[in-house]
Order: C-alpha cells, then sequence, then structure tokens
DNA sequence: GTTTTGACGGCGG
DNA sequence: TCCGCCGCCAAAA
C-alpha cells in the first residue's frame, strides 16, 4: 500500500475529476486545479494527467488549456489522436482548439452543488 | 544538490 | 488584443 503521500491524493483527485466530465463537454486545467484547491497549479493537473495517460479510465483527451487549444495532443501516443477522440464524441475542432468552446466548458466547481 | 523544463494561468504593459 | 514575465510544484537532467 503506497503511503498517503500527498501527490498521490492530488494524482488521484485529478483523475476523478476528470471522470466526471460528461463525453462531448470538455475543462481546464485550471479549472481542476481550482477545483481541488490548489488554484495556482495548474500545472500539476497537467503532471497528474500525465501520468494517468495510459489508463483507459481517464478521458484525459476532454482536458484543455484555457483557450481551448488542444495544448496536449502531442502526448496522446495511441492510435487515436486526442483530436480525433474529440470529434468522435461530437466535439467540433478547428485550428487545434475546441469550437464553442465557452459552450462546451464543463467546470467542475459549477456542477459540485449538482453532484452534492 | 542545482538548474531546466513542462498537457497552465493570471497580470501588467 | 497581443506579448512577455512571474508564480505554481514535481520530475528529469
Amino acid at each position: 500500500m503506497t503511503p498517503g503521500t500527498e501527490r498521490n491524493r492530488f494524482f488521484e483527485d485529478v483523475c476523478e475529476v476528470v471522470k466526471l466530465v460528461p463525453p462531448g463537454r470538455v475543462t481546464t486545467y485550471g479549472a481542476i486545479a481550482h477545483y481541488l484547491g490548489t488554484k495556482g497549479s495548474a500545472r500539476l493537473v497537467g503532471w497528474a494527467l500525465n501520468q494517468a495517460a495510459h489508463r483507459s479510465d481517464v478521458p484525459a483527451h476532454r482536458v484543455v488549456n484555457r483557450n481551448g487549444l488542444l495544448t496536449g495532443k502531442h502526448h496522446f501516443t495511441g492510435e487515436q489522436s486526442m483530436e480525433a477522440r474529440l470529434m468522435a464524441e461530437g466535439v467540433e475542432i478547428a485550428d487545434n482548439k475546441v469550437v464553442h468552446f465557452r459552450q462546451l466548458l464543463w467546470e467542475p466547481h459549477r456542477h459540485e452543488e449538482h453532484l452534492l
């Protein structure tokens, strides 16, 4: 049993939040960081996702940056690119960014009351 | 042990 | 609106 190190906790928390993102919607690194209470550490979310890159149960392709850009697409080495995965869910992609990003954005903190 | 890098974001100019 | 700097924290060099 791995010791309950906080970094591991953070890693797991990020995975859990990403799992909550509905298909066809996207969220951002910053939104996740904010939801976890580590507001200024959006980079750590990227770090955690990188660790989870090979976990099929974590839809990491639904996480984009604050501009809706697919900044992490280079890390999806699988057969299906990040772009393809999003398009398969009905998310429109143009010029490496999510079309109608503002509409498709799903923010954890905005749904926490709904979840609770 | 120190320095650089990175799937980011906010703020100032 | 576009550009650059700074802060954030962990991992890799």
